[in-house]
DNA sequence: CCAAAAGTGTTCCTAGTACACCCATGT
DNA sequence: ACATGGGTGTACTAGGAACACTTTTGG
């Protein structure tokens, strides 16, 4: 804060970017981890998958300040899902603001990633797939399998360089707290709880020493049994549910 | 993106926040970890500490298009302490965008953190302390300790969460990367490394136990012996340096 | 009966922790 | 000689990895 002139307003002296929020938004399908992808209709990048995601309001100069980064991630997520949940996970992923990233002028982007478990992604698929905004200019949003489709895709500005740090992040996270209990539905198997690993991690783990791991957490309060069992086409499979409870420190 | 008007220019149709970085310099002075903080010589704020930081220079709107986030905050770093070594370890903390964060008005800043070691310190302290650029609104500027001094002081913005997010980062960080590295002279002894993982993480360590992680690292090949010997006013000390190849590829 | 996933047991290895102890040096 | 930090040894424990094995279901 030290870049001062003399005068009480010079925040106003020096030119500004925009400012805009990109999400991420991950979840798992069987046991393939996607992303969501919009298409853009209009230039730049016109006809290119990009991330969703949107100008952050900041008011005008003497009225309102306009909302917080969060809650204009939230916002554009709600936007482009038309889900407003506060289920959905979000967390910051950082700022993005090489000053060509957007050839239309210096825009910063603030990055987010988000996870939507499978019951709430059955709310969206049941309205017809994410609602896309009258007047978007996104013309299409789907799914992308992040392993293998998502890879091959050339998309706009440098999402694909978000993309991959939310990726990384991902990954990071998953392996040392309990993130992936955002990707699965409110009750789940052992057997799925340990998919939603593999997809994140993109290689298979000893279902054995899963189960383990698994019931440490079951000893550390973060998991507690839920009543019934799933069929799963072969013996069937004892539920759990996540204890929310043991989240409130975090 | 999809926030879209169906002009072209639309990037300019939308108020605008201001820019600034702000960055959090570790160092650690013999066993405590310590904060570059400045004293604010102007409104709002004025006579309270805050973090090294200024506006990002986005350039005119037809013209360049300014510099990059971290560019930036490597630009600010040289001008309050008056080095602009590569050697500064500098990684992005996050956005920090609360509307009414700054008095002033919409005001986002992206934060840094930012590690000097002992030698590089050195050379500032040489001069005469931290650099302060004529004009600049910091009417004074000195290294605070975060265990004790700076967390009772009250410091301008949201500052205070910046710290604090900051040296989260950094005792997590510290724990699973190689980190401490950067807080220690070119050369340095077991024990030397030991104080600075010990002023990080606010706790003893057992010598002992950290000499085999030592080794362990010294077997990974991140370390390597260097010729002589650390005279400490007792037993004469191996000293060890860094293999800076080994962080290629992080 | 058979395939397949649920679920159990065992062994090996690495790394963190606690703590006892010896060694070399300056004062 | 002795305090101090350098340096070694040892025992306990938690958790990851590898893998053999039994159990329970649907087909």
């Amino acid at each position: 804060m030290s870049k001062a002139k003399t005068t009480k307003s010079y925040v106003y002296e020096y030119p500004r970017p925009s400012i805009t929020v990109d999400v991420v938004l991950f979840t798992v399908v069987d046991t393939d981890l996607k992303v969501l992808l919009v298409r853009r209709g209009e230039a730049p990048f016109a006809g290119a998958w990009a991330l969703p995601g949107g100008f952050v309001r900041v008011g005008d100069e003497r009225g309102s300040r306009g909302e917080d980064l969060d809650t204009a991630a939230r916002r554009e997520l709600a936007e482009e899902t038309g889900l407003a949940s506060p289920r959905i996970y979000l967390e910051q992923l950082g700022a993005f603001g090489a000053p060509d990233r957007d050839p239309r002028g210096r825009v910063v982007s603030i990055a987010y990633f988000a996870l939507l478990d499978p019951e709430l992604r059955g709310t969206i698929a049941a309205r017809g797939g994410p609602v896309l905004r009258a007047g978007s200019d996104a013309a299409d949003a789907r799914w992308v399998s992040v392993a293998s489709e998502a890879r091959r895709l050339t998309l706009a500005f440098d999402h694909r360089e978000i993309l991959d740090a939310a990726l990384a992040r991902l990954r990071m996270r998953v392996e040392v707290s309990t993130l992936a209990f955002e990707l699965v539905p409110p009750t789940f198997t052992v057997g799925e709880l340990r998919e939603v690993f593999e997809a994140i991690r993109g290689e298979a783990h000893d279902p054995a020493n899963f189960r383990r791991k698994f019931e440490r957490m079951l000893d550390e309060g973060l998991l507690e049994e839920a009543p019934g069992k799933r069929q799963t086409g072969t013996k069937p499979a004892r539920v759990y549910r996540f204890v929310r409870a043991a989240r409130d420190g975090s």
